[in-house]
DNA sequence: TTATAACCTAGTAATCCGATAGGTTAATAG
DNA sequence: CTATTAACCTATCGGATTACTAGGTTATAA
């Protein structure tokens, strides 16, 4: 009866290799995380470094952390129409920190730059969707599952500030 | 010098307000597990939830479960040839699960199905890849953030099986 | 008045997702 | 032996997103 089996369950080596094999064949492996959220981060932590309350012009930040500079310039404006940055324009100028780092949650950030965090819309808590597919959520099987993923997720970006990640080393 | 100050960020309904004007701008928002993974994590539950062992036919998934039958088709072809699945052709044919439910980890399915479960590469323990931009992984803000997203995930999805998701309601 | 740096609008190549179309092969029932 | 069934295979596609780039305008400070 067993005609086509396929490759035992606990082949460990058999198991890398298919996940090598998906790793060549694609190119670009799809990660959850953009550059725009990462390059975003980057930068907040960049700026929260600074003792000084001083503005920091887009174009350090740029060659320091290697981010193309007009791609950086479109997430800073973002980041201060959300309310995470101040501006001053012309020489000097640059964005700074309205807020104290320690008061700054990575969940926040990550919401605004990147948007849900849940990894399926019904069990998102701010960009929640119902699935068109699913009946009732209380028998899906994904359902309970990414609930338990999204709350581990939230609880450790929730007890990360900008000011832990920034920390200097 | 403040001169455009952005929207303060603690004002709630405020950033409510941000996160819903994202919504209705981008119709489809960006969710981090596909289709295809959440269809194979529900066809698996569906054959696993089986008490005999039969063969249960692509068809019978695709209607109960609202599924594109072809697309089915294309995924339980793949979850057979990464040792999920057996197959047994003409009628009376089907899919059948190979191992227990028990067995069968979370973490193995959406690595397969889906590929990274990281939200960066540069801390993808199967799909591991250097960032470009990142001098040092040691100072990169964003890195062990990531790592400790990344552990709370793979804890939560390699606490759950299969027999887990797909328990009887 | 001039240099500076934020701000704004638009466009683009590459890529991926979620399918659909149309067939071939293998197994079973009669 | 034939018809039916259902897995298997290949190819293609529209729509959407990502990660930029181009080319300007506006406001500030020296």
């Amino acid at each position: 009866m067993v005609i086509s089996a396929g490759i035992g369950l606990f082949d460990l080596s058999v198991e890398k290799s298919i996940i090598n094999a998906k790793k060549s064949i694609f190119k670009y492996i799809r990660h959850m995380l953009s550059k725009k959220t990462k390059y975003g981060i980057k930068a907040l932590a960049f700026i929260a470094k600074r003792e000084d309350r001083k503005p920091v012009q887009t174009s350090e930040i740029s060659k320091s952390e290697n981010i193309s500079q007009k791609f950086l310039e479109s997430i800073l404006l973002e980041l201060r129409k959300s309310g995470f940055l101040g501006s001053k324009k012309g020489k000097g100028g640059g964005y700074y920190l309205i807020k104290e780092p320690e008061a700054i949650q990575m969940t926040v950030v990550i919401r605004v730059l990147e948007g849900p965090i849940a990894m399926v819309p019904c069990v998102s808590l701010n960009y929640y969707e119902k699935c068109d597919d699913c009946p009732s959520e209380e028998t899906c099987s994904v359902h309970s599952l990414m609930i338990q993923v999204r709350d581990s997720t939230l609880k450790v970006l929730g007890d990360n500030t900008l000011a832990d990640i920034s920390a200097k080393k």
